[in-house]
DNA sequence: AGCCAGGCCCTCC
DNA sequence: GGAGGGCCTGGC
């Protein structure tokens, strides 16, 4: 077991929670002590939990000497979130939303799960995602070293193309299933560089994105933002449809559409508007 | 029974 | 460009 120091707030739980990734489990704690958060990254049985000096971690196998700095790296631990606090702080709705969650953090995902996990999320539940993407990691993933019975890794681009649309259907992702094999056939053929994306430019990034099938302006933002380095990225949802509603566009004669809400947020939060949508959304939809 | 769930796509206008 | 309907599935 070793330690990942955290300088800021942070909040491990809801960090892993709170709908940005959908593979953290959390494990039944047999004593007082913070919980444990299992997943599975970087090929291998991830453990996570809060301590008071920051975050322990614990891996298998655990052959990696740089497993440390991939997981401070993971949890953005290096972010100076409290200036972002700061910059966000004009904001009635979001400032109260930090207030409440202190140290919830947008996390740096794998760009292909990511991307394959929120295809999923259209017209759908976390509970339902959650349950799509552990059988799609169970049915097509590749087994952690030295672990065969247990989780497997996230099936990569080709693994989930090469498995097809009946496969998927099978498993009960619906109307989503030609979607993830024809955006997967992209991904994996080598035309497609969505790890590239990471150093385009925003706008750039999200033309790209919305040309893979199943993929619209929703998903691509969340994609960008949970994944792809780009903060100001702004997805709008039904839950941040509700919370900017309600908060400013509730009087006037004509509401303004979801489509010019995404440009509305990122004029006024800027660079941190991917921040601001993450509180606005964890405070509405969690009430 | 009917609607909704962190949408997207297609068709029409 | 934007409004409307269909879509897999599961839970309430």
């Amino acid at each position: 077991m070793a330690l990942l120091t955290v300088d800021g707030p942070f909040d491990l739980a809801a960090t892993l929670k709170s709908g940005q990734a959908f593979r953290w489990r959390r494990l039944e704690s047999e004593s007082d002590d913070p919980p444990w958060f299992e997943s599975v990254a970087f090929e291998r049985l991830i453990y996570l939990r809060q301590s008071n000096d920051g975050v322990e971690f614990s891996t298998t196998p655990d052959s990696d000497p740089d497993i440390a700095s991939l997981l401070r790296d993971y949890l953005r631990l290096d972010e100076g979130i409290s200036a972002i606090y700061e910059a966000l702080a004009f904001d009635e709705q979001v400032a109260q939303g930090i207030a409440r969650y202190p140290g919830l953090r947008i996390v740096r995902q794998d760009p292909w799960e990511c991307l394959a996990s929120f295809i999923c999320s259209a017209n759908n539940n976390i509970r339902r995602i959650t349950k799509n993407v552990e059988d799609m990691a169970s049915e097509l993933g590749s087994p952690i070293a030295g672990h065969a019975a247990e989780r497997r890794s996230f099936p990569t681009a080709t693994q989930l193309a090469t498995a097809g649309e009946g496969v998927l259907r099978d498993l009960g992702l619906g109307f989503r299933a030609k979607y993830l094999v024809a955006t997967a056939e992209r991904v994996a053929g080598s035309e497609f560089d969505l790890f590239a994306l990471r150093l385009a430019p925003y706008q750039d990034a999200l033309d790209a994105l919305t040309e893979l099938p199943g993929v619209g302006d929703k998903i691509a933002n969340c994609v960008l933002l949970f994944s792809l380095d780009k903060p100001e990225a702004f997805p709008v949802d039904v839950w941040i449809d509700r919370a900017l509603r309600e908060q400013h566009f509730s009087t006037p004669t004509t509401p303004m559409p979801r489509s010019h809400m995404r440009p509305w947020a990122q004029e006024r939060f800027g660079r941190h508007a991917g921040y601001a949508n993450q509180y606005l959304f964890h405070s509405r939809r969690l009430g």
